[in-house]
DNA sequence: TTGTAAGCGTTATCAG
DNA sequence: CTGATAACGCTTACAA
């Protein structure tokens, strides 16, 4: 049924090394009659090496795994498109899982990982429903990186939500606002309380009040809410002037409430988000944004693996520039 | 170093043929007593079955492949997320490729994809970069579903686009709309051309001009150029009163080149895109869209294929059902 | 330059 | 109920 390199052997009329050594484009030394010969019948029969035996015999699969909290997240998409583009030309493959931030999809889905043997494991996000400790992995040689989120025992690539939020902050201030409020992901998630511990080191240095926050689960729909409940519930004249969302999402659901409340954007409240989602600079007014380069994050992970398999053991923690993209939103240009 | 399927047979002083029945969930019948000692090397030696070797010895693997297009749409994300929650519940798990639209990387992807043995593959979006034959699957009896595209050597699961295409242009016209215009995604791409030819239909049997056309290649940049062209290039008087863009991305960034062109939406131009995208809802004027479930999408591909393993071998074509979700962008609301 | 054969880690058949 | 052992399809010493 299925042509094995066997099946080739005898077609060709050589040994299922030689098969081997031509199919897997080894640089073993074969003949160059014998290896046209072989060639010519690998493509006659449509052969196929099993990678299953493959990596069982090399014991090496080329996979690398991602664990990701949810692909709705624009953010984690891009970040996935970067890490298998970078996978892609490197001969690696993606095993995708999404733990859809539960903590028994995030258990199961490493289990599969692990059995499968990946090389490498990325983990995306900064929440808390998957835990990883180094004995887990250390027996298989899987090298791990995690992608926005910090750890001693582990190579991390990140941007820096602190100064981020500072950055951020830093900007609204200078604009001459002083109620800040903010609107936080979910419950655990690294990448908010970074985020909202810049602002608050901000505000504090501008002798300021904390912010005020509210919870948006990274969604439009969360951010909307989360945006009515700050603009409708603050006493009069306490109304936030500026809203800062930990993602571009919750921003924009912050957006549509602003404009629900017959409140403009920027005049009356302020907005700015995370992320530079591709669509930020396509809504209007085009939202202010702390640009991460989410793709840029996936390769690096996939180019820190890449080291550590040539040998760079180091705990590397690589922490790629992030900035700040100033549009409408804001209120620093026109609307 | 890593714990094989000896070492815990050793340790439990059985032989690996009763571990393996074990370790595997067999139900093959064990005495309670010599379960429970093996039970206990394996969590105490945190043994793990090499899935390679698994795969090889059944000749089965429990992979699904997925190959997208484009992960940066948000319309792939949420199909590859039906696809993988469904594989995650069903024990499968989804390796995943993109071939952002190029030919050879369409070709490397699947290749890699077929070597894997992947049980089932699943092709999203109707781009012409990826060609497969019956024959090149056949033989691994690897299960092919496509997305969105119609085929008869497959099955498909598919919206029916002509049919969205008319009730989105049936819906314009009956809004009182004459000069419909219409943004295409890329070349070749199915979805687009169903779509175009389901407005044109509608724009014809009402006696209307056929819609003037430009490409934004599926993005918010593409779309917000191919409106701009179709908005200003327009003779005086000529000016499209409606614009339907083929998905919601396109949609967004039409509806930025509206604004930035100083055109009100809905009044100066009434706007709508496919998708539903979960930003849609909070865009403002929120976007008249065609929902397309497109997680759902995902899971009944998988579901397709979870049935051909059961033997069902007839070749369905399921379509599921859209409908168009009226918002402010089409004036049919108060915006 | 080519071939032989011993693994790689499981599963499954066949005997006990 | 338990255990040997022959696959599964490939790679890689080691020989020739």
């Amino acid at each position: 049924m299925v042509v094995t390199i066997r099946d080739v052997a005898e077609a060709a009329g050589v040994s299922v090394a030689t098969v081997s050594r031509i199919a897997s484009g080894s640089d073993y030394p074969v003949g160059a009659r014998t290896r046209e010969r072989v060639e010519a019948v690998i493509s006659a029969l449509d052969y196929r090496p099993n990678q299953s035996a493959t990596d069982l015999s090399r014991r090496d699969t080329h996979l690398v795994g991602v664990l990701a909290p949810d692909m709705a997240n624009q953010y984690y998409a891009e970040v996935t498109r970067g890490i298998e583009d970078a996978a892609q030309t490197a001969g690696y493959q993606v095993l995708f899982s999404s733990t859809d931030r539960r903590k028994g999809r995030a258990e199961s889905a490493l289990e599969a990982l692990l059995r499968r043997r990946v090389a490498a494991l990325v983990i995306l996000g900064g929440g808390d429903e998957v835990s990883l400790t180094r004995k887990q992995v250390t027996a298989y040689g899987t090298e791990v990186v995690l992608v926005g989120r910090p750890s001693d025992e582990f190579p991390t690539i990140q941007t820096d939500g602190e100064s981020a939020g500072q950055e951020m902050a830093s900007h609204f201030v200078g604009l001459g606002h002083e109620r800040i409020a903010f609107i936080a992901g979910s419950r655990g998630s690294t990448a908010t309380r970074l985020r909202l511990a810049g602002v608050r080191k901000t505000l504090r240095g501008a002798g300021l009040a904390n912010p005020a926050t509210a919870r948006g689960g990274y969604t439009e729909e969360g951010g909307y809410r989360a945006a009515r409940e700050l603009l409708e519930q603050a006493a009069p004249g306490e109304r936030p002037t500026a809203i800062i969302a930990a993602n571009d999402r919750m921003a924009i659901g912050a957006m549509a409430a602003a404009n629900d409340l017959g409140l403009r954007v920027p005049d009356d409240v302020a907005l700015a988000g995370f992320d530079d989602t591709p669509i930020s600079a396509y809504v209007r007014p085009a939202l202010t944004t702390f640009s991460l380069h989410s793709a840029q994050l996936g390769a690096e992970a996939m180019q820190q693996i890449l080291d550590r398999e040539e040998g760079d053991t180091a705990i590397r923690h690589r922490t790629v520039e992030g900035e700040i993209v100033v549009r409408a939103s804001c209120g620093a240009r026109p609307a």
